[in-house]
RNA sequence: GGCCCCAUCGUCUAGUGGUUAGGACGCGUGGUUCUCAUCCACGUAACACCGGUUCGACUCCGGUUGGGGCCGCCA
């Protein structure tokens, strides 16, 4: 009922077609995941085309970010101008250009004005703006009233000798049902009297939207449009077209908007990123194709885990959702957060190394340091605020310590900052537990564990020995906390961390103990 | 204003005439625990409204209300 789609999956060729007028949005995500879903599940191509006529607005940096992005999200293209089958994979052919069309466009838009289907139009831009005023405020539908269409040959010739510019509309026929069947919503109906004469170029040089959606569309051989709701109202001048042109038939799958929490269409100014910011702040792909595929999209069971290719086999067109969906950030966390955790250790820190340089933590070093008595040759790294050396080992045991609070990879800093840190800066008054009553049990506490960690050789300090001998103490204790708690406070300065343990065997003897004796004279200038 | 589209917890959604209206995020409580997070358990909360069809409507039909989109020499 809701669609044709199953009756002819046979050459299955969808294509995205972004305006490089902005950086891709989650909103532009969800086009060209659907887009690419539909393709893949039904055997076919996905192509990229670029929407490039509007040359005021289209800019190369945001055609790049497109690229970028789509890369980055495993969005792959099949095809391009220079496309073979040697180099298939994605930057090694470009995608289509709009702006490398012309030519093609100028043909068939000749071929409507000979055929009396399109004409020149005069108007200038008050005129039209008027009259649209005018229109609305008589309940009129604001369209235009079709001044040109009967200009004779002679004044025509005139104005085009006097070098006026102009613009070639088509000449809607009236009163004509135009239907088709959109694969989301079914049947959709609209009156061609209420399009008007709308525009297909601006003289023969800028072709505009509407006309050169369904040239390409047809030149590339496409037989879906998956697309944003907002099209629907184009799709009947887009068929008017096909038909005046004599092209083949496509059909269409309107995807429901993305929302703000207005429950608006999605634009800039609504704390929405662009994928590049989500991707510098630490998202990873897999999390934003699995949320945006999400919305407005569903299996039909219980399941919310989704690779990309895991999409591609069930996703189905007849489950996408008719009515918008607002874009919730905290799933898109929570999500995230998931395929962190999912993440193998060696892969996650290599991933949060940048965050911590970034945030002036670490440098790597230009040569290897590694003992010589060590056959693996790592990478080092030196602690900018004490010079010490380090290695992977560490970075990656820092970051196995919070990888399970970890929602975004740019949140890594704040985490594990005090692993890096030369003198920690916190008031005595933390190292306190709460059910102390004076400084003296918390330095009773501090001796305590100082005393236990002094007698632990180097290389005994590892977790499982730490466990055993500071729990067996703090077990004596009438509860953990007055041991563990000002343990944790010496060695992090922070209220919430990791366990004083692992960060302890992650910190090494040295440094856990120097922390100790920092916090003990810490608590002696207090009393 | 005209045309088109849409309507289940706060959010994303399951549901296709008979269900205790299910799941996830969020939120809350409890467990684990020195803290935070993870994890586990439990809980919280919805069929916009009015008619009709029917033995029976969240489900079908009509209307109302509400929301959205488009109405460019943007795409």
């Amino acid at each position: 009922m809701t669609s044709n789609i199953s009756d002819n999956l046979s050459n299955v060729r969808t294509r995205f077609a972004p305006s490089p007028t902005g950086p891709l949005n989650p909103g532009g995500v969800r086009t060209a995941l659907f887009s690419y879903l539909f393709a893949k599940r039904y055997g076919g191509s996905l192509i990229l085309r670029i929407e490039d006529t509007d040359i005021e607005r289209s800019k190369k940096e945001w055609e790049q970010d497109i690229f970028e992005s789509m890369k980055w999200l495993g969005l792959v293209w099949d095809e391009g101008p220079d496309y073979d089958n040697q180099s298939k994979y994605i930057g090694e052919y470009g995608p289509y250009r709009q702006s490398e069309r012309k030519e093609i466009y100028a043909k068939y838009l000749k071929k409507l004005v000979e055929e009396e289907k399109a004409y020149y139009c005069f108007c200038s831009k008050e005129e039209l703006e008027s009259y649209k005023q005018y229109a609305m405020s008589q309940g009129l539908p604001p369209v235009y009233p079709g001044k040109c269409r009967d200009l004779d040959q002679a004044t025509i010739q005139k104005y085009l000798d006097e070098k006026r510019p102009f613009l070639i509309r088509f000449k809607t026929p009236k009163g004509q049902k135009i239907t088709f069947n959109d694969a989301v919503r079914g049947k959709v109906e609209f009156d061609s009297t209420l399009l008007g004469d709308f525009s297909l170029s601006k003289g023969f040089d800028n072709p505009l939207y509407n006309f050169v959606v369904v040239i390409d569309d047809y030149e590339m051989k496409i037989t879906d449009v998956v697309r944003g709701e907002d099209h629907i109202s184009n799709t009947p001048k887009q068929i008017l077209l096909q038909e005046a042109l004599g092209l083949s038939k496509v059909r269409y799958a309107h995807l429901p908007l993305i929302l703000n929490e207005k429950r608006q269409k999605l634009s800039k100014r609504d704390n929405v990123l662009p994928i590049s910011a989500y991707k510098k702040e630490g998202y990873f792909p897999e999390a934003l194709n699995n949320f945006v595929a999400l919305l407005g999209w569903n299996p039909g069971t219980e399941k919310e885990i989704f690779s990309l290719e895991q999409l591609t086999k069930e996703f189905s067109v007849e489950k996408i959702q008719k009515a918008g969906a607002i874009f919730n950030p905290q799933k898109l966390d929570w999500l995230n957060g998931f395929y962190i955790r999912q993440k193998p250790l060696k892969e996650l820190a290599r991933l949060c190394i940048p965050y911590l340089e970034e945030r002036g933590l670490i440098k790597k070093n230009e040569k290897m340091i590694r003992p010589e008595d060590e056959l693996l040759p790592e990478v080092s790294y030196s602690i900018i605020a004490t010079g010490e050396n380090i290695f992977e080992d560490y970075l990656e045991n820092a970051i196995a310590l919070y990888k399970e609070r970890l929602k975004k990879l740019s949140e890594i800093g704040d985490l594990v900052d005090f692993l890096f840190a030369g003198i920690l800066e916190y008031p005595a008054e933390m190292l306190k537990w709460k059910k102390m009553t004076d400084y003296q049990e918390l330095a009773d506490s501090l001796n305590k564990t100082l005393e236990l960690l002094s007698a632990i050789e180097e290389k005994d300090f590892i977790k499982e020995n730490l466990e055993k001998i500071l729990l067996d103490e703090a077990g004596k204790m009438p509860d953990r906390g007055f041991l563990l708690w000002p343990m944790r406070v010496a060695l992090t300065g922070k209220m919430n961390s990791a366990g004083p343990i692992d960060i302890a065997a992650v910190l090494g003897k040295q440094r856990t103990v120097k922390r100790i004796e920092d916090a003990i004279s810490k608590t002696r200038s207090v009393k």
